[in-house]
DNA sequence: GTACCGATGTAGAGCGATCTACAGAGCACA
DNA sequence: TGTGCTCTGTAGATCGCTCTACATCGGTAC
């Protein structure tokens, strides 16, 4: 053992130590054409023995990295870890790795964590940026496999998945309506930047409020509120909204973090399902952790993953023509809804549980 | 304008368009000495104007790669996110990047990613392996800047960032004490391997745990519980556990998850906070979401991502000597646990030792 | 006038892989 | 025996940067 902090091997060092060349152990290492077996066994020994393992960054300067990226907004969505947890169960058994750039803070942060998958010259990435121009990704998709997670792009140089927010829209509507509810408020948070973009995932959720709303016969009670996207803000919002005059029988919020700030305004408000029920979209564990219940739109996340990987991997073997995968969502009932006691003050809560999830 | 796909800029071009070398466009964007106003200013706008951003491979084969690592476990324990974000409050404004390696789902998940960190030549990176030998790290910490996060390990070649979990476990228990209870389980999930590591936190913990009940005089009701570390496992545990002849009046749990499904036990078992309380361990949201409303410890995640950042860039701006950073951690009181009631529904008798062994 | 010096810029090697082109061996077939 | 083909393995260029060594230049000191 030395003294000196040795230099990890590099493929000169293996090409050395087996007595061939380093075209030869590239070859091995990329299970690439024109290796003999006994070639094959000699420089995988050498390769065992000096703990060899090749530079991604050497390797992406020529050939591929052998990385894909996901870039990932806000941590802190408990919908994102399933996505990743999908692509890693897909991923495993490939020579594929998979590292994730988290958005920073700023509000550049998702073109930011995009830029910086591209600078590491990733084989591929998935994305989830409800806000970022699909012109620019139309121009990276032309070098580098996309997929775009959540919107429904029509684009031609990268792929898409995405929930079917519109029946997702469908299937809340229609559970409150079923029990009896009429006025539906629409919680959503849209940011100004969002707005431009018709296909993000909240705006199409809307669309799909607005038409199930009008199919079902409430098209006179259509009401959407805006609002900052934190559970604060909702939390505000729906106080505001339940204490006014004209308050609403339910309320089908965009995303679970809203609803659970809905949930805790009827909380404070000791509003029961029967007279105020809630429902989320994305179906997040804490919506299904017993003592929230809250019922919520699961979107698949996990098999979403899985299938980012597959249309990265696809597109890197070759593919072209866009694909467009949308996912049909279910419904998780669960106890934030009940039927409408039709405004009397309390009425029971039925016992619906759902405990399916992934 | 040609038809193919136009490759994005080197900073050849860079060089080329600005009329100076490519030596000097590199010093330039690397904030070197030995370039005039002059010339900053021009080749800042020829970089504009093409839109060009250097390849981290490329830069990574001689110089730094600007990037970051952050492995992390099973992405699906909410305490992560808080160290992520800490970490990318503390990044904003320097050159450096993150990327966050998932540990993959087989066995030896951790430690493929950290190799898929090393691999892409990060310039540090921070790990949170509970099981994975010290003495490799203190290998790879000789060659780039390693914090590990979770484990007090005395390590000489890397840092190491860790709560207090002597201090914490004393928290949960003296809490508990304070509120009359002395039959106090601890529930920890250690799996086989991490057995090996005494300063894994679980480990620690647990040891805490035993000192201070015997601190506290209850040293003859220690009992220790091992468990998958998973909600499923851990309610189960709880309810052998609390349906049996000895039933504890207080759970401390080693993380919220496990606390999770303590939780949930005692919520089947129609058992009150002041017949079985239960403590967790990071305070996860989860935790301090009102509906839930569970006693943890918090370790403030948030910080030591920041502490983990200024740690990786004091080791790359030269530091050697090894830095072991401790934090104290914070009891936060909810709704999970209350004043012991003194046993009303049942008494408990002789209380065994722990079947703790190898 | 010569020597020295600091500041600025350039030339060219080198990082560790991949990839293209080609050489040599072995074999089949006319 | 000569030709052509497949199969293995090698040589050497190349990717886009950084870094070391050195050239140049104007100013200052002696």
């Amino acid at each position: 053992m030395t003294i000196q902090a040795k230099r990890s091997a590099t493929i000169e060092d293996v090409a050395r130590h087996a007595g061939v060349s380093r075209a030869a152990v590239s070859k091995v290492i990329r299970d690439a054409y024109g290796v003999s077996d006994e070639m094959r066994l000699r420089v995988h020994a050498s390769i065992a023995e000096l703990g060899y393992r090749p530079r991604a960054a050497a390797r992406a300067m020529r050939g591929s990295s052998y990385t894909l990226g996901f870039e990932i907004p806000s941590i802190r969505n408990h919908f994102f870890p399933k996505i990743i947890t999908g692509a890693l169960a897909a991923l495993a058994g490939t020579r594929y790795q998979l590292i994730v750039a988290p958005a920073g803070l700023d509000p550049d942060g998702a073109r930011q964590a995009v830029q910086v998958l591209i600078d590491r010259q990733v084989d591929g990435f998935m994305t989830i940026s409800p806000t970022l121009a699909p012109e620019w990704f139309e121009e990276i998709g032309q070098r580098t496999p996309v997929v775009m997670l959540g919107r429904h792009d029509a684009s031609i140089n990268y792929d898409t998945i995405a929930g079917d927010d519109i029946a997702g829209a469908r299937l809340a509507v229609g559970h409150l309506r079923d029990l009896g509810h009429r006025d539906i408020v629409h919680l959503t948070s849209t940011p100004e930047a969002e707005a431009n973009i018709p296909s993000a995932p909240h705006i199409v959720r809307a669309a799909g409020y607005e038409r199930a709303m009008t199919e079902l016969g409430c098209g006179d009670r259509i009401r959407i509120v805006h609002v900052e996207p934190n559970e604060g803000a909702s939390r505000d919002a729906a106080l505001a909204l339940l204490s006014g005059d004209e308050r609403p029988s339910a309320i089908f919020a965009g995303h679970d973090e809203l609803a659970l700030g809905v949930l805790q305004a009827t909380a404070e408000l000791g509003l029961t399902p029967a007279e105020v029920s809630v429902i989320g979209y994305d179906d997040t564990d804490i919506a299904a952790y017993p003592a929230v219940s809250m019922t919520s739109i699961n979107q698949f996340g996990t098999r979403m993953g899985q299938i980012v990987i597959e249309l990265l991997l696809d597109r890197i073997a070759g593919r072209t023509e866009p694909v467009h995968e949308v996912i049909a969502p279910r419904l998780m009932v669960r106890h934030s809804t009940a039927p409408w006691s039709g405004g009397a003050s309390r009425a029971h809560t039925d016992v619906r549980q759902n405990e399916l999830s992934e």
